[in-house]
DNA sequence: GTCTATATGAAGATAGAC
DNA sequence: GTCTATCTTCATATAGAC
């Protein structure tokens, strides 16, 4: 073991106990909450699970309600990006909106417990993203919307319902996440066909999203 | 006011007043538990909801966990149903799904409350029904799978995986109920539009199911 | 800044009168 | 069978030593 890094150490940049403790903090949160969402977590859970004693995730976050905050605005961050990448009028729907679900799907695949804690949220009522949906996610639909509606308009897909098609889109994408515990059972999953069952949900989610929306093959 | 019906009434038929009782308890239960899942629910609501003192609701389930299976237990009954009335081999593909997916939508719109008490309950990872997911469910989801195989078989629609079909079907209806504040959050509602907004989650999901699993129209 | 030990309040459950 | 009053438990939050 090399302990020269003892001395060559920097005298702890302002800020990185700080930096490491909330990191860890964050982590154990999303793990915990998306367990059984805010009302089911325990703050001694996250503690223990973070490492550290009860009253820090006080000192650093107030109250049970801020640090669940913060984790949602984490979460909430990411999640707009994905879709901003895809539905753009440049690329060919086709190309687009599989890209999209594929996205979606590996998402809910690699970080199911973003999704599930989200998923609480709406289910209590949202009374903390509230603010968010009928904002920034609002403004974002409608601007997916005439990206959708500039491809129908070019003749390169159906006319459809763009806001329900992203809500079509978002629950066959995020049911894989939310109610993963549903599909395991019903498949008869010991955890050993997970990469056929990944194949088989994004061959289907796809297919139905471009041939119901009628996407012609990209030239 | 007639109240001849004091002297007319019977004297009290037996198990009269525990049948209303667990009834105004059960459509209590069911509203409170719909609002944040199992953990978030309080008793005291619960009872006040039932308009009757909290010690009832012991004296007739024992402790809240029963009572929440109860309520879970009456949901499950009734989700079976829809599914063994339209996913039949006498039926023609397109009037099934889009008769299925109808009915799920209504029962969304109508019965949103249950919905969503699923959605809490596989969240925390269906520790209640898990034996009913890895049973009865699995059973009719393999049962509904063959119907599907034989309309594909009889060139009625495309080969699908027919689970992941119906986790489809399931995710883009329920979602209507779940996610229920997302969704007028996003669209803007004040509940003035909410029959356009049925007519067009009818329309854009029954467009996903039907063109997307090739269907064609019935003779 | 960190953590132990404790206060405070709330919720599920029950004892016992009616 | 019904309900009031109470017990017990436990989780959030904080006070105060280090």
């Amino acid at each position: 073991m090399d302990t020269s890094a003892i001395f060559t150490q920097e005298p702890s940049e302002p800020g990185s106990v700080r930096r490491e403790a909330t990191a860890a903090i964050l982590a154990a949160a999303e793990r915990v909450f998306s367990r059984g969402g805010f009302e089911a977590a325990r703050m001694a859970e996250i503690a223990a699970e973070a490492g550290l004693p009860k009253a820090n995730l006080h000192y650093y976050f107030g109250t049970k309600e801020r640090l669940y905050a913060a984790v949602l605005e984490d979460i909430v961050t990411q999640w707009l990006d994905a879709a901003a990448e895809w539905i753009v009028p440049e690329r060919h729907p086709a190309e687009a909106l599989s890209g999209y679900v594929r996205a979606k799907l590996a998402d809910a695949r690699v970080r199911p417990g973003a999704s599930r804690i989200f998923a609480g949220e709406l289910l209590r009522g949202a009374p903390l993203v509230m603010p968010f949906l009928r904002g920034e996610l609002r403004r974002r639909v409608e601007a997916m919307g005439r990206v959708i509606e500039s491809w129908s308009a070019r003749g390169l897909m159906d006319k459809v319902a763009p806001a329900h098609l992203f809500f079509a889109i978002w629950a066959m994408t995020q049911t894989y996440a939310d109610f993963d515990v549903q599909i395991r059972a019903v498949l008869g999953e010991d955890g050993a066909h997970e990469d056929e069952t990944f194949a088989a949900a994004t061959a289907t989610v796809t297919a139905l999203v471009l041939k119901g929306c009628g996407v012609h093959a990209a030239a």
